[in-house]
DNA sequence: AGAATAGTGTCTCTAAGACAGTATGAT
DNA sequence: ATCATACTGTCTTAGAGACACTATTCT
């Protein structure tokens, strides 16, 4: 079982690393990883309660979107032998961020997703993974909600196509943005606004955190490959 | 590892299934399911590999689509405790299906796919993994261009839209139907023409046999849920 | 000629893209 | 008043849906 978590930190998309045990007998010692582990067959029901139980043990987080990426079984991906692994993708607001370092700070950090990749080495096949997890990511985020679960419990629509745009790494145009939002049953107004040095802007709040929505039409041609 | 292989025959979406072996210390003795079977770790490289092996063992069949549905993963699917499978879905062409019953014919069936299931009662969670899988293709019908794959080799325009409309259980226009199609790099023209009691029409085939093609837009609203 | 299916012309409708305009707060 | 960001009006464009029309073969 293995987890990309995902989310929105300095006007940055990044993911969740963990640091490989030092030890000798391990493979990738003192490696950057996702983070993961072994399905405990005790206490884990299914697959998903695994993912859960992972999330808040490394990222303190109780309620993400959560969904599986898909798995990656071979013979090469562990010195040790034959292999087999879960992959899910975590969503989490960047107010949760805080949360996360838990312990040790150095055996944990956020790394820059740059591209449909990261600068640093991951021990296993996880640069592989990673790279598909970013790339569901992605493609999604063209014809879905997806971008609404790294939001806070409030937020403006600015922000919201910042978050996207942040995401897609590209711009979006404002009217098309706005109305497209607000033609689906996404998002609820709350009777406040978001003041600042200019004119205040409405905030809103999802109206199902669990329900993601679907578009009719993906945001441009370019986008899958 | 388990399979929904799907292939259109005779107007209808079919699933293959295989029945369970009727030995008594056998979970669902004698029931049908999704065909499957263990990893083998010497032979299979990696989990689609695997998948590969099996398509050819169960459905004698060689280079199809194959792409990962999920894994499923619990300690209540199976009787003898924790369990976990990686499903895959493929898509043959109707004129390999008479490959495939391989030796006993009764312990090898075609179901019909009905709504978004079918008639059997199946073994395990196969149920569950099956409408999954149904879901996951006729969603992802609705914007790409996967039920080319359950073509033969060469066809007509009018023959890939009739394919659509079987898995989309609903009547498609014609004219935005061509020009959608059309419009991409699908298919290429090739110099014979299908003759019947009418004027012929022209044959098609896929010009990059592997190369799945994303619309932008999905086919109407109601398509997602 | 008539039946049957292949294939086109063209209008409407929806939603994205572009972009200029207006609105409303802080300073 | 000025600035900054929020928000809207409206024209253009791409492509789906509807549906009538023409084209080509067989009987």
């Amino acid at each position: 079982m293995d987890l990309a978590i995902f989310s929105v930190v300095e006007d940055a998309l990044r993911v969740l690393l963990v640091r490989r045990p030092d030890a000798h007998e391990e493979p990738f010692p003192g490696q950057w990883a996702l983070p993961g582990g072994f399905i405990d067959l005790r206490v884990d029901q299914d697959l998903e309660s695994c993912a859960l139980r992972k999330l808040k043990e490394k990222a303190g987080i109780s309620a993400p979107y959560l969904e599986q990426v898909g798995s990656w079984g071979g013979a090469s991906r562990d010195p040790r032998g034959w292999s087999a692994t879960h992959v899910y993708f975590a969503l989490m607001a960047s107010d949760d961020v805080s949360l996360v370092p838990g312990g040790n700070a150095s055996d944990v950090k956020w790394a820059n997703v740059d591209g449909n990749r990261i600068r640093e080495k991951l021990a296993f096949d996880h640069t592989e993974i990673l790279k598909a997890a970013i790339t569901r990511l992605r493609n999604k985020v063209e014809y879905t909600s997806l971008p609404a679960f790294l939001m806070p419990a409030e937020f403006t629509l600015s922000e919201l196509q910042h978050v996207y745009e942040i995401t897609l790494d590209r711009s979006l145009e404002k009217k098309a943005f706005r109305t497209r939002v607000l033609a689906t049953d996404l998002l609820e107004e709350v009777p406040r606004r978001r003041a600042g040095a200019n004119r205040p802007a409405q905030l809103f709040k999802l109206r199902n955190r669990k329900h993601l929505v679907y578009f009719s039409r993906a945001l441009t041609s370019g986008g899958r490959q």
